[in-house]
DNA sequence: CCTGCTCGTTCACCCATGTTAACGCCAACC
DNA sequence: GGTTGGCGTTAACATGGGTGAACGAGCAGG
């Protein structure tokens, strides 16, 4: 509750580079605005609204995603805590799709000048913030060969893969459990099955004894067995720091 | 062959603003270095390379691919003249892709501080960089919704849109004529299917009249039937100013 | 003129995944 | 304590698209 509110945040960046005391302070109070709160599947900003300040999720999961006009619905992204969604998106006229809130989600919305200030306050922070909008340029490629190269099995556990890597770049996984708030509609959205199939899919990886899931509570068995079959590779989520994994940083 | 090197990226950027005669200048001087030619089907550069500038291609279309093990590969994006490959890519210490030449292709290759210089020049350069890398990832951002949730006639047919629609952006479209120097087996890549099913949803857009292809010489011959095939909607483009079409613009 | 290559085309067959529909569990609510 | 609704689960069946293989057209090169 009383950790500072760009805690997630920096604990990401913190895999790109490291910032001074008085860095962190600055990007602490830029967050440190008052908290917006979404309900549990309303959305935060919805496709043909003007773009306003950018969210920042500081508790929940969030997710992007676009209807087609028969009604068929892709996730297009995952937000988790910590995540920026678009910076400068502000510069578009339009939101080309909507973001809505998978669980209750409090986030602020940092204001164009607030972003441009954390530019200003140095190189550092200035290229932490590309490095933010390129990696999760980077996820949104991965997606694309996901579902354009892999099959079922493989594509819902390179999700979990990714799910799993992300939440440990933001220090919300413990060991190899986590918390995924994910129903297996939400899976079959954003992988492009039916939930029927990704229903299959889940029990496959069960019986294979590569995950154990029950309610939210998720557990990779065996990491490497679940990366072996998404052919995951984190190289993508550019989570090294300079060649060393972050693991070595303490 | 004397069109200024910044032709078909000005052509683009025209539909988000307009720029003084200085700007103009500026932004093709800057792209006035010698340009690199990369020959049909070799890369620009290779996934696990560090970064170099930004390639602003000129003349002839590349690809951004990735490869699974296995040697499946997913072409990620198309990349036409006028477009910027990854600007501030260079912050991501190893490309997590790499990008090739689908025909011969010439392109200038933008140092990290040619782009700084231009977004120096003032708001309304800067804006416009930012402009292209978002309206970059409205596309990938599209391409994903297309591989989940479209079949495959109509992926192709959205594809096929996308590219006119891209193509009309930068000046390089007659009327509904274009060429598209893609073999079945790239748009294959491209939209996750086999070379065979490509072949039959081509032969089934000619059957319904929609679309002459032979050789690279494209026609849509009906395009607001391809649109709704597709179900394709151009907002993710970005391409109007201000609310008017740029046809207005004149 | 033959050779070899790439690319488009077609065919027969088969499998991964979609479809439709039930059913059961569980929690929220009256 | 019954009712409702969301979600996971299962089953029977249908189909879109993959597979493998063959063939031909066009073109570059010797």
């Amino acid at each position: 509750m009383s950790a500072p509110p760009a805690h997630r945040l920096l604990a990401r960046l913190r895999h790109f580079t490291v910032f001074s005391p008085e860095e962190r302070n600055a990007i602490n109070s830029a967050c440190g605005g008052s908290a917006l709160v979404a309900r549990q599947r309303r959305d935060l900003i919805r496709e043909g609204d003007r773009p306003r300040g950018v969210p920042l999720i500081l508790e929940g999961w969030a997710f992007r995603y676009k209807t087609l006009e028969d009604g068929r619905r892709q996730i297009i992204a995952l937000h988790l805590p910590g995540d920026l969604c678009d910076i400068h998106g502000s510069i578009l006229r339009k939101m080309d799709h909507s973001i809505g809130a998978l669980t209750q989600v409090r986030y602020v919305e940092l204001t164009r000048d607030q972003i441009d200030d954390l530019a200003a306050l140095g190189p550092r922070v200035h290229q932490a913030l590309w490095w933010d909008s390129l990696t999760t340029a980077a996820i949104q490629r991965e997606w694309t060969v996901n579902l354009g190269q892999r099959d079922a099995l493989e594509r819902l556990s390179h999700l979990f893969c990714e799910l799993i890597f992300r939440l440990r770049a933001v220090g919300m996984i413990d060991g190899l459990r986590c918390e995924i708030p994910l129903t297996q509609t939400d899976l079959a959205e954003a992988t492009g099955m039916t939930p029927v199939h990704v229903n299959r899919m889940v029990q496959e990886l069960r019986s294979r004894q590569l995950i154990r899931w029950k309610g939210r509570e998720f557990e990779a068995l065996d990491l490497d067995g679940l990366c072996d079959v998404a052919m995951f590779n984190p190289a993508y989520l550019h989570l090294d720091h300079e060649g060393r994994h972050l693991d070595a940083l303490g």
